[in-house]
DNA sequence: TTCCGGAATGTAATGGTTTACATTTTTAGC
DNA sequence: GCTAAAAATGTAAACCATTACATTCCGGAA
């Protein structure tokens, strides 16, 4: 069943069909429900290979995602299914770690036409390379000043005003559990959390920052929080720079027989799922994922529109959710 | 950059570039190495849609993948992910209910060439009716007696053995939350766990099995469990179908003053990633999720090869994992 | 030397759609 | 009813690779 055959049934030729089929191009009424008649009796769909080889448009997008073993980015991923569905887009996952070969791969197999990146890493300009090939953009983690456009929070904002609360409750012992990887977020909520303490004239202890593993794994959380806990003047509060090390804090402090938040307070970063699942629930930065997913394919869709110039995205809002895990600080 | 430019600085036909390429058909190793080198060269790479215009190939499978927003999906995911790329194949996602639409839409827009289903419904057998048309694995859930390969655990040994452990702590007062769908797992664990009691000659109790929502949320978790807890013969120990189900027991069990082992044994179902970010660290029955995605897709590139026959796939092993939160029963 | 068979290579049809351009039909103005 | 312009429709080229079939080449047997 080919585009012809519908055309003989139809008594018009290939054109017609093809213009009633993409809605463009004039064809008059009555000859358009003709042929959407026969259409729909002979259940024609038009062939996507063919139709992808004369339009040099696949509809269809790629994700990069590294390790979405973390329960963060599955959030992120709903949006971007639920936005591709809306726009017509198919999309292609790639679980793979964020790298030169990953990209280079990606983009010489022709499969999508554009791509978006749940990472990145803040040194890596070499993808300033691929960003004329095709439509990219950076979602949640980003590389600076090539000019892609980004969707993300404003991390270093987020990361700023999650410390002022924590000075505002009256701490000032703070430290923070960063991870040891090259991300922007990571960047920008470091010098968050160290321009909240400068700016209320908080000097900054070197021995207050730990960095856990590149992935913010659980195990590596726990070994730092325990570094900081056991420091001869233990801070009374954490900011952690994501959800899992604020709850590996957690566990390690129960673990010394320090209750959170009486004697420890912790914020952590992302708000994911298990946040509430046990006491203390999280005090946390909530991060709007769905729709982080969502506008990621929504810029892709209007970059593809207007490409090379990309189109502007703005910062989206980001949330201080208070729950249980940080109070005000008891002096000693 | 096409074939023919290929064909013509190498100085041969394109006939022969394809060979090259395909390394099928005849070509004198002379010739293959300049065709290859000039492949090298000029960066060239065969269009995809005019590949799969011709061959009536896409090497694209689909994965549906309902709310895998859960955790639980996220390992099969990643296996789903790797062995696609080994194998050559791009993954398309699609996050959306199982349904017969949905399904159609997927046959309809000949896109992939096969498709895994992460759900099913017991009583789906319309699903056979699709069955001729692309060959479709089914992965941990599955429609039962439409002849298509299913990759997954024996939910019900699984569960007999969990509910026989929890007998032979000495539990006798054994409850069960399962959850409100017509998932041929939540059957079989339901089975499981009947049959483990009645072979031990404990009779089953209606008021001991409750059901959570049909997406095993842990809200309605929750709630559930409180029920169970509220009975007058208050249960000793709980299955639970998921390990959010149990986890939710957990904390229920907790805002009623109640400690778990101590005063109530939980067992889970599932082994996420969170079973020990808290104490009591869950025991639960670990399904080999990572290998169960990438098997999946073997099975269906197998599949491909002989369709419409369908591959045999054995069940794939599950591991009950001791950890803290089920102890012997302290009779009363 | 001639002939045969297999290996190497080439030619051209094929897959199914979109679309530039050409042609026909309709409409509107007079 | 005639003409010009606009609308509708048709024709055929283009997209780019694969492959059936045809052709050429070459070595070896007779």
């Amino acid at each position: 069943m080919t585009i012809i055959d519908v055309a003989k049934a139809a008594g018009v030729s290939v054109a017609t069909v093809s213009r009633v089929i993409n809605k463009n191009g004039a064809v008059s009424l009555r000859t358009a429900q003709r042929v959407e008649r026969v259409i729909r009796e002979t259940g024609y769909v038009p062939n996507q290979a063919a139709r992808n080889l004369r339009k040099h448009e696949n509809m269809t997008v790629t994700i990069l995602a590294p390790n979405f073993t973390n329960p963060y980015y599955s959030h992120i991923l709903a949006g971007i299914g639920d936005a591709g569905q809306e726009l017509g887009y198919s999309v292609f996952i790639r679980n793979i770690q964020f790298g030169r070969p990953e990209i280079e791969d990606i983009m010489r197999n022709q499969r999508a036409d554009g791509l978006v990146l749940l990472a990145g890493e803040h040194n890596a300009e070499w993808l300033a390379e691929y960003a004329a090939e095709a439509p990219i953009v950076q979602c949640c983690e980003y590389v600076e000043g090539i000019g892609l456009p980004q969707v993300s929070i404003d991390n270093y904002r987020a990361a700023y005003e999650a410390t002022e609360y924590l000075l505002n409750l009256g701490h000032r012992r703070i430290a923070s559990i960063l991870a040891d990887n090259g991300h922007i977020s990571t960047g920008l909520r470091q010098r968050g959390y160290q321009d909240a303490l400068r700016d209320a004239g908080v000097p900054l202890r070197p021995q207050y920052t730990v960095k856990a593993s590149p992935d913010y794994s659980y195990n590596s959380g726990y070994i730092m929080a325990n570094k900081l806990l056991s420091l001869p003047e233990r801070p009374t509060a954490i900011f952690a720079i994501s959800d899992i090390l604020a709850l590996s804090a957690i566990a390690a402090a129960a673990d010394r027989g320090l209750s959170v938040p009486a004697d420890l307070s912790v914020i952590g970063f992302d708000d994911v799922d298990y946040t509430t699942m046990f006491h203390p629930h999280l005090t946390t930065v909530a991060q709007p994922c769905y729709e982080i997913g969502r506008l990621s394919i929504i810029a892709l869709h209007e970059f593809k529109k207007t490409f090379p110039s990309p189109p502007a995205v703005p910062f989206m809002p980001h949330r201080l959710i208070l729950r249980e895990s940080a109070m005000p600080c008891v002096a000693r």
